[in-house]
DNA sequence: GCAAAAGTGTTTTTCTTACACCCATGC
DNA sequence: GCATGGGTGTAAGAAAAACACTTTTGC
């Protein structure tokens, strides 16, 4: 931090790009933008943009949130720092280093209207094809950290509408982490940890058409999760 | 990503932040060093510097660590992003955007003489002071995160040196988590895990002057730590 | 009645925890 | 011998995993 002056007229462009992740219809879905523009014209990439002159990372990566989704509530919503990307070469112009971002909204917000120009789009995660500049890679990212947050945190109802049934939960946990767990252990699990879910008094919500009306559920006050609610399969886990 | 001219004017000076841990006498210290000017002239800051033009983050940290500490050997070295820090007021002076890392070293490996300026110098955690910025987040949040990854990773031996007895690494948990192990329930953990250590085959070391000569081992390939080591105290623990 | 989804119970196994105890070394 | 640190054994408790079973709804 001492020098200031030495690299201070090498400027770099600071930007946010955030890996928008939501569940529609029972799958995982990313939030794209169509580029308009070279680089990667006509490619999909994370949404973002650059950080104005007086706002932190963390305040330009909800603006932006705000206005790639159309929503003007973003502020309850979950939104983490993913880390700092900063390849030399990672944009082809010119020197751009990026905060990235994940954000978790419940079910589609709205089918959003970005007031970008660019087309914006939810996408499935599995068809969230090559994405122009390092955007594969940040939203790898984003994932796994997202899925790795469930294990001993209380993330999970993040993507949950404000009320919410123990089986529309499970499907969170499902869709993100790509396994089936066990009903009866799950309930036992989430009920066991206090301020993970707390009940809705009277509600009960008939979910598939068919079949016993659940309990609803509201999300609680805690934030972590002890013990934690580990991925069954340990294959293919990063450090 | 898209509208590159819009704030394309509006460049940031971007550094990186190091907070970097070893262990000495058995106490968790960091390297700080002593600002020279102002801002904050006369008080202790951690080490970093600003990116150069060509270089990622990454090794704007390992080259500044390498400069801090005298030591041309740093690439095999523990780095891991922290989080980038981007309040807009975080420095009095100008817009700084900082990278911020934790690094972790075995032992002091030199008393070190940067070769900066100013002074450097191995502080005790506890007795690091306020630092200038907002340094003393960052260390927090440096000595936060190493002590989580201590629980489902192999982390803790890159506090070791490349031969260590499972008696130093107990030590190392201990000392980063600030409590205190069963022996006997912490030496099953560690070899029930497969490539967190192995086995030094004829080597025994005799570590207090007194006692059984402990048997020797070198850090394993694994990265993972499944099941994970859970800290015993629940209480004040983060999401 | 049947299928579907919610919810309860139980058993087995695995992991954690808390100890008691033995071993090898320096003094 | 005895203090010190390394290492082994074991039994109780907690948690996870597997799975059988009951309940309530729509058709």
């Amino acid at each position: 931090m001492q020098g200031y002056d030495k690299y201070a007229h090498e400027p770099f462009a600071v930007t946010v790009d955030l890996a928008v992740l939501t569940l529609r219809e029972g799958a995982l879905h990313v939030l794209l933008v169509e580029r308009g523009q070279e680089p990667y014209r006509g490619h999909w990439a994370l949404p973002g943009g650059f950080l104005h002159p007086d706002e932190s990372a963390e305040r330009a990566a909800r603006r932006e949130l705000a206005e790639e989704t159309g929503l003007a509530d973003v502020s309850g919503l979950h939104l983490e720092q993913l880390r700092t990307y900063s390849e030399p070469d990672r944009d082809p112009r010119m020197r751009v280093v990026s905060v990235a971002f994940a954000a978790l909204l419940p079910d589609p917000p709205e089918p959003h209207g970005g007031s970008d120009a660019a087309e914006a789009r939810w996408v499935p995660y599995d068809k969230a094809g090559p994405l122009a500049f390092d955007h594969d890679r940040i939203l790898a990212d984003a994932h796994e950290r997202v899925g790795a947050k469930f294990e001993y945190t209380c993330l999970a109802t993040a993507f949950c509408p404000p009320e919410f049934t123990l089986g529309e939960l499970q499907q969170v946990y499902e869709t993100v982490w790509g396994t089936a767990l066990d009903r009866p252990n799950f309930r036992r699990k989430v009920l066991a940890t206090p301020g993970f879910v707390e009940a809705v008094p009277g509600a009960a919500r008939l979910t598939g058409g068919r079949g016993k009306p659940a309990a609803v559920y509201r999300a609680g006050t805690a934030t972590a999760l002890y013990p934690p609610l580990l991925r069954p399969s340990r294959e293919g886990r990063p450090a």
